[in-house]
DNA sequence: GTCTATATCAGGATAGAC
DNA sequence: GTCTATCCTGATATAGAC
């Protein structure tokens, strides 16, 4: 649902913009519409005009962050030309270095999660426009691609994937680096022999 | 070094039950502390008089439940007698039956990742207490089965375990089970597969 | 040592001026 | 439509009786 019509949107953006720090770095109930104000430069009583209360703000800030497809970039392997496990492999790259360059997917990641149980709609969102499309095309190509003959597609791109989110969750989201390290590319080489290799 | 404070364990112990649902069900910030109270059936007097204030809470009850190390179940993987598939199957079952029949789980995780940015610490527990011991008991396993030759054993814990949480947090976690459905057989069939791979 | 009662203050939300 | 100033609930934390 846009936002009411007869409110600037220009003042709409400046609040969301606002937002989105205090909640991503303090979770809902963290959140102090205080400090939204004051980082969005607006009267509490504007935000208030524009949202009806906290949650709808929270809601509206949320979903269209999921909705930022980039955020595994995971998606447009198109091309069948090149060698699946570079191909496989630059892509597990750039989805890590997107992750760990940008500390903002990591406290979305604590968002999402952290409030499924109140905000299971929110959550949804995250797997249909993050989770899904990823998936969904890990397992176009791995069906589609002359050289690969995988067995069950659709579960091997759920290990790929979900040993890089792993991955992340354990090394950077919940601190696990310090505790037991592992390294990269090492990771990558051995999922990659998994995934492709044919028994 | 503070001289010990003249309190009941026995209260101390009725307050971190009464504690225990508040912030699960809620988080940090959302919790409070009048309905730890009322669920201890203690005046909040006696919850400061046992715990400075609420942060020193929390951080002790959600360290004694990370402590409990039943939570994802897979380690005692002593017996080398059995086929690898059966034993690592029968593993992963166990884990995924603990954690879709006790939403107790499913909260703990939530709150764990959710405060990880605020409680550092006590994500770095859960890993101490609950992932890593997990994951070393399955990479020894690997190394010393005789019937296995894995390359990387470090990174095929990694890989199964990895994929085992990541499909718990997407289909319970995150109430992907509508969305993306998947048999938990298939998924277990084809990951063993993948994972032991024999030649 | 535990309770009742309360201090203190911050939070979300609104009324009214312009 | 936006701001200033304010209401009021409810939160953490404490004082003082027993």
């Amino acid at each position: 649902m846009p936002p009411p019509r007869d409110l600037s949107p220009e003042k709409a953006e400046q609040i969301l913009a606002g937002a989105m720090r205090e909640f991503l770095e303090n979770g809902f109930a963290g959140a102090r519409i205080d400090k939204i104000v004051a980082a969005a430069k607006v009267s509490k009583a504007t935000v208030y005009r524009h949202f009806p209360d906290k949650v709808a703000l929270f809601n509206v800030l949320i979903q269209r962050m999921a909705a930022k497809k980039e955020l595994f970039e995971l998606q447009n392997m198109q091309s069948f030309d090149e060698e699946p496990a570079i191909v496989l492999r630059r892509h597990a790259e750039k989805m890590l270095d997107n992750v760990a360059t940008d500390p903002q997917i990591l406290t979305f990641l604590r968002i999402i999660i952290g409030e499924s149980g109140r905000f299971p709609l929110l959550a949804q969102a995250f797997i249909r426009d993050v989770e899904k499309p990823a998936l969904d095309g890990l397992t176009r190509y791995l069906t589609l691609h002359p050289k690969l003959k995988i067995a069950d597609p659709e579960v091997t791109a759920r290990a790929f994937i979900g040993t890089l989110i792993h991955f992340v969750l354990f090394t950077y989201v919940l601190h696990g680096k310090d505790i037991m390290p592992i390294e990269r590319d090492r990771l990558l080489d051995e999922l990659l022999a998994l995934v492709i290799k044919p028994k």
